[in-house]
DNA sequence: CGGAAAATTGAGTACTCTCAACCAGCGTGG
DNA sequence: CCACGCTGGTTGAGAGTACTCAATTTTCCG
């Protein structure tokens, strides 16, 4: 296993779950893992496949998707550094999605037994996974109302509100510009909406003076207006 | 508290999810419960409260949901009898959405620190449990590629398709007529559309002879064309 | 049995989609 | 060093799925 890295990310993210103590946090440490660098675009889980590991981002940008008969693709979440993104995987003997790497990414592949085996063994370490897999859940339940019952704009802002969120709890939280690769095509497979009018509705939140979005770069210019305009609640994101 | 009824749909089902031994039993049916009948469309949880207990469905129907701003509502699961309405309040503290019964139902109301007990003590407790919320997350996926990438007519053979087959699991396996109360209001909540649409939609579906849905009484005439139509996959389920 | 809820029908509307062309930024290679 | 080609973003016009409003019929429930 090559262990340039660390999983440093992950005990930070952790921690900010629940009390971990430093025999927990050093058993988080120690976890066995292969460090793998995956291209954009590139899938990091597909439908379908046995589980055999679960991975944490430890740089880059990430994304599940489902794609349906027709050949349209739903996004069903994004992730960020420091978040695993097939968790469930621990449990689950199939995946039931894919998951595509939205950057390149760095990636720390964690073998199922290893985790089944922390999980085992300590308490704190369990309730930190049991809240991430159920914020998680709690994040496909606002996206079904999001695509569900609200209009483009409302979607759009609502997506934008959930994601400068996380990124501001994850890292700097005083930042009000931020990396932001995502592209209007993934914007509107998240939302359920065609590119075209995706670029339209951005255009027109850009016009009333809420965001800037251009050059993978996002800022907020006007956050009560953006979370106004996007029914943004942010109890779902369970951030204590 | 009330033991005039018993938990023993709940251990039917996790019998279901992974071995159970029968101490696990055993323990899961001395678990403490208060009975309780809650009236149609009365609320059993609401957004923002603080969670206390968790409750098991023993007789009739009931449904999650949250509303947006303008008032409308987005149904983000169905639930039947044996299945926990709210179990991710074992962890969480303050309640994301809101559970109303879609009858009249008859649950068992159980106390958190007994379900955080027997998670502790029990590896194979812990696992049925984590399979049920892992499942219930995974369902949830599949609705916002239903409600964000279908149209309405696949949309609503995907819903029927879902509660069918999960019904057909929980029950009588051979039935083909089913009892329904679930009204055209809710599916159309449940789907992202508008009751009037929803209406015409079933219309179409009964009128291509795939089902049968009156007076709360549905039967599937022709499972293979319903699935098909509804681009319905069942592997999201989990039904090792 | 009677009022309320649910289902149905009709007509007009609109939000979002489709198709298609065009522009801009950027990495690569001649 | 600039052209080329690709990806991503933008614009225009026309179409359609689903929505709104509103009235009517049917079913349910007390």
């Amino acid at each position: 296993m090559d262990q340039t890295s660390s999983l440093a990310p992950l005990v930070r993210r952790w921690s900010g779950y629940t009390e971990l103590s430093d025999e927990d946090r050093n058993a988080i440490q120690r976890l066995p893992f292969a460090e793998r660098i995956a291209p954009r675009e590139s899938y990091l889980v597909r439908e379908g496949e046995p589980t055999t590991s679960c991975m944490v981002l430890l740089k880059g940008f990430a994304y599940r998707q489902k794609l349906v008969t027709d050949g349209a693709r739903q996004i069903i979440s994004f992730h960020i550094p420091g978040e695993f993104i097939d968790l469930q995987n621990a449990i689950l003997d199939v995946s039931d999605h894919n998951v595509q790497a939205l950057t390149r990414t760095q990636l720390a592949v964690v073998p199922k037994p290893a985790l089944l085996e922390i999980m085992a063994a300590r308490p704190a370490v369990r309730r930190a996974i049991w809240l991430e897999t159920l914020i998680d859940a709690s994040i496909f339940r606002e996206w079904v109302v999001n695509v569900g019952r609200r209009d483009a704009r409302t979607r759009i802002a609502h997506l934008l509100c959930e994601l400068v969120l996380r990124l501001r709890r994850s890292g700097e939280a005083e930042r009000s510009v931020w990396e932001f690769p995502i592209t209007q095509e993934q914007i509107a497979d998240a939302t359920g909406l065609t590119p075209v009018h995706t670029n339209r509705t951005l255009q027109s939140l850009r016009r009333d003076g809420l965001i800037t979005l251009a050059n993978g770069e996002l800022s907020v210019l006007d956050w009560e207006k953006l979370a106004e305009t996007g029914d943004f609640n942010e109890r779902y994101l369970h951030h204590s």
